[in-house]
DNA sequence: CTTATTGCAAACACTTTGCACTCTC
DNA sequence: GAGAGTGCAAAGTGTTTGCAATAAG
């Protein structure tokens, strides 16, 4: 049994398990998207499953993302004047995004984690607390000057 | 001089210095997002806008949002499956946003700007680092059932 | 008086929905 | 075979743009 086939059947019963049928573009999408590190849009991930699946529709892509954020499989990042951003990592962690590539890129650091679970609990805030955005530049386009 | 009469001269000479016209909507529509702690939406802001200028359009409103953002007064959140919200707060701060209801809190906590600069730092993120959004649930929305 | 700005309407980009055909279970 | 899922196209949002009439400096 190799890794692939491993993820196709946890994919599978999860998607069972919430009362949805494992329908080939349905696994496909979510391989494209689950275990990917690169907080694709999903055009992206459209692009990469037309290649397995030509026929396939944006419209299933979105489905089945509603599907897998329902399932807790998923979430949404949100950028300024840009297309949502997914991002299948459901730890509680920090997104750096750059407002001027897109480029997002994740942190776990845990004393930043407890101090923003103790400042969420001073404002009462919490509960599902899943994620932190950071915006700002990454290394890249903070050196080169205004995009051309 | 009262302080609505103070910061409209402020407002103006802002737009001037700018090299944009000081005209009666856009002094308007300054008055009602900057100072404003409410994130208010687009939307919003001209429902408000309406009040004094019932002629004006979306698309000044829009307009004047992006001079106000050029010029460095404004900023903007944008948030999964929803409107764009409107933060006139420049400085380094946090805003946590519910995701069932919308309701921004903001909070300065310095231990935690601290440390979220060390761990931007350490992934070479940084520069115009001005703002940390964190996802959740507001006091009242963790209460509560869904929506129904 | 010159030039930027307004406000209308049309265009846009991304996402969601309706529906007949198809496929999973 | 029953019912959910697909893919097409059309409808929805929120936002942006083009342009003639208007107003700021």
């Amino acid at each position: 049994m190799n890794s692939t086939q491993q993820s196709d059947s946890v994919i599978i019963s999860a998607l069972r398990r919430g009362g949805y049928k494992a329908t080939p573009q349905r696994i496909e999408i979510c391989r494209s998207v689950l275990g990917c590190r690169e907080h694709p849009s999903a055009q992206k991930i459209y692009g990469k499953v037309k290649k397995a699946y030509p026929t396939v529709s944006l419209a299933t892509i979105y489905k089945t993302l509603e599907i897998l954020k329902e399932l807790g499989m998923l979430q949404e990042l949100s950028i300024p004047q840009g297309q949502a951003r997914l991002d299948p990592n459901m730890n509680l962690h920090i997104n750096m995004i750059c407002l001027q590539c897109g480029k997002i890129i994740d942190s776990d650091s845990e004393s930043l984690q407890e101090d923003l679970k103790r400042v969420a609990a001073e404002a009462k805030f919490s509960t599902a607390l899943q994620r932190i955005d950071i915006y700002g530049k990454c290394e890249k386009c903070a050196v080169s000057r205004k995009p051309s």
